[in-house]
RNA sequence: GGGCCAUUAGCUCAAUUGGCAGAGCAGUAGACUCUUAAUCUAUUGGUUCUAGGUUCGAGUCCUAGAUGGCCCA
């Protein structure tokens, strides 16, 4: 392998050459000699798909009286060759179309060229369609072009691309070989198209704007950041965990009604349902509270069902989800007795009692923790996974809610609602805190949870409230996990599937 | 962070109790003017994830590590 060598001589990586791309390469050595190796004057005008849907249903007679010349352009998938005529399958961004290709209906040597170019080369053609004797519409191929010759081998025809790994670390690899690939990206920005549609449609007209991504002091949600440093102000900067505190500033300043969808980064493990950098829709809504946004989300996600499945129904790894309304909702104090039985309702804000419990659970607690937040363990330990019809738990404790209002008659609870499905928390909402001095006080008690210890603790955002002092209307917010949504709808077990690039260690 | 499983040709996978590392597809050469995972003939191709160890002998057993998957925290 004297081209590895050569190329470790040269400081370059050891490349993963092999007998087969060596083969490729000097295929593409000949190429470059007699000419362009690497055109880009070829214009396709037209798609496999726009054919099928103008010509699939026409017979073989029709079609010979059909006189257009159509120029397609694509990865050749699979090439067989039968002596003097050969069937490609010619894969393009919309699907894939046959060509069917005569050596007696191209120039001299063409046809010989072309029988030494390998499955994987992008191809440009020009003909008339026309049906095989087998029934296939395809295109009579009287001009044809190699665009791109393509140096390392597809995987194998039949089976495809299988190793997960694989798929996930060379995507483009993926997206070439697996159709239900490429349908889960279809449908993660057909779905991101809706929430936009949905969300700007006469009568909401949220407006979608654009907040940092780099935040001075992390806030609006209880997550680790990651640390990043800005050299000609030498400071530290947080990649934000959420956009919430900066969206409420708008609020204040008179926005009304503003949304973004972009992504959020927290410094967490890694999971099925989790990725260290995830996308948010996240929405703030004035005169609005938590009994409305839980009304916007139920009728967005059943039309979002409707035009993604043209059903009400989801099915997600063999559960059936019903998303015609309305939901269940059910107080977290509700839920906690629903799935713990045993459990009367004085015992649930009973520190000591709560603790008891837990501890039998095997469920991790903090001595610092009171009744709210054991309760909301607790919850999420018991109940939460039984949650698989899409149901909203509403009010939760104050203290684990710091930027939530609380509730008219219970202080000790918010006006608070995270919607479920499938057991997986999907959203996260509520009527919010506008009251500037009693954020104060929540954000003092986030600080002397962070100096007890809990990283996940919020920061003193003085900023934030010096806006609040201005007077922010009353309002409600939501963030929507959107990646955790593409899931249900793709029915991918893993948040990998629904990334185009999942985060992974780097190669060895 | 813990447990279990996986890693063999470009891809998908075999390899009996520790005993010659194989197949299909892809590739290469040839035949073939209607194929659909085309077919037929011949044929090339290996750091068995890495580093150690046990053994006459290791893809297989042991130790450590890497990466991935699943489950748990």
């Amino acid at each position: 392998m004297t081209d590895t060598r050569e190329e470790q001589a040269a400081g370059q990586p050891a490349a993963d050459e092999n007998r087969l791309i060596a083969e490729r390469r000097a295929k593409l050595d000949t190429l470059r000699s007699t000419g362009q190796a690497y055109p880009n004057d070829f214009r396709k005008d037209t798609t496999a798909a726009e054919l099928i849907a103008r010509f699939g249903d026409r017979d073989a007679d029709s079609l010979e009286a059909v006189e257009d010349v159509f120029a397609v352009a694509g990865r050749m998938m699979a090439k067989r060759v039968m002596g003097k005529i050969a069937f490609v399958r010619l894969q393009d961004r919309s699907g894939a179309i046959q060509l069917m290709i005569q050596r007696d209906h191209l120039p001299e040597g063409v046809f010989h060229a072309f029988k030494h170019w390998d499955i994987g080369d992008i191809l440009g053609a020009r003909g008339r369609v026309m049906r095989t004797q087998k029934g296939e519409l395809s295109i009579r191929v009287s001009e044809l072009r190699l665009l791109v010759k393509s140096l390392r081998p597809l995987p194998e025809k039949y089976h495809g691309l299988t190793d997960t790994e694989l798929r996930y670390r060379q995507r483009y690899v993926d997206l070439i070989m697996n159709d239900n690939s490429r349908n889960v990206f279809h449908t993660r920005s057909r779905i991101i198209s809706f929430i936009r549609a949905f969300m700007e449609a006469p009568g909401r007209e949220f407006l979608e704007v654009e907040t940092p991504m780099m935040h001075p002091i992390p806030g609006g949600a209880a997550a680790r950041p990651f640390v990043t440093h800005h050299n000609a102000l030498d400071l530290d900067m947080y990649l934000r965990i959420a956009p919430e505190l900066y969206l409420k500033r708008l609020i204040v300043g008179g926005l009304g009604r503003v949304y973004e969808i972009n992504r959020n980064f927290r410094n967490e493990g890694v999971s099925t349902t989790h990725n260290p950098e995830f996308t948010m829709l996240e929405f703030y809504w004035a005169y609005a509270d938590y009994r409305d946004a839980m009304d916007l989300t139920e009728m967005m996600l059943s039309e979002l069902t409707q035009a993604i499945r043209g059903d009400h129904k989801v099915i997600y790894q063999g559960l059936e989800i019903d998303f015609s309304g309305p939901w269940e909702r059910l107080s977290v104090e509700d839920a906690v007795r629903r799935y713990n039985p045993k459990l009367a309702e004085a015992d649930l804000w009973n520190e000591d009692f709560l603790r008891s419990v837990c501890s039998g659970l095997q469920v991790h607690t903090e001595k610092n923790w009171g009744p709210g937040r054991l309760l909301t363990e607790l919850f999420e330990a018991t109940a939460e996974e039984n949650l698989v019809q899409p149901t909203f738990i509403t009010h939760y404790p104050t203290e684990v809610s710091p930027l939530s209002r609380r509730n008219d008659d219970h202080p000790e609870v918010t006006d608070r609602f995270e919607l479920f499905i499938c057991g997986r928390e999907i959203a996260n909402g509520f009527s919010e805190l506008n009251d500037p001095e009693d954020q104060a006080e929540r954000f003092r008690e986030q600080v002397a949870n962070k100096d007890a210890g809990d990283q996940e603790a919020m920061h003193y955002d003085a900023d934030y409230i010096r806006a609040l002092e201005y007077g922010m209307p009353p309002a409600a917010g939501e963030g929507v996990g959107i990646d955790r949504l593409v899931m249900l709808y793709t029915d991918s077990p893993s948040i990998r599937d629904v990334l185009l690039f999942p985060y992974l260690r780097p190669e060895a």
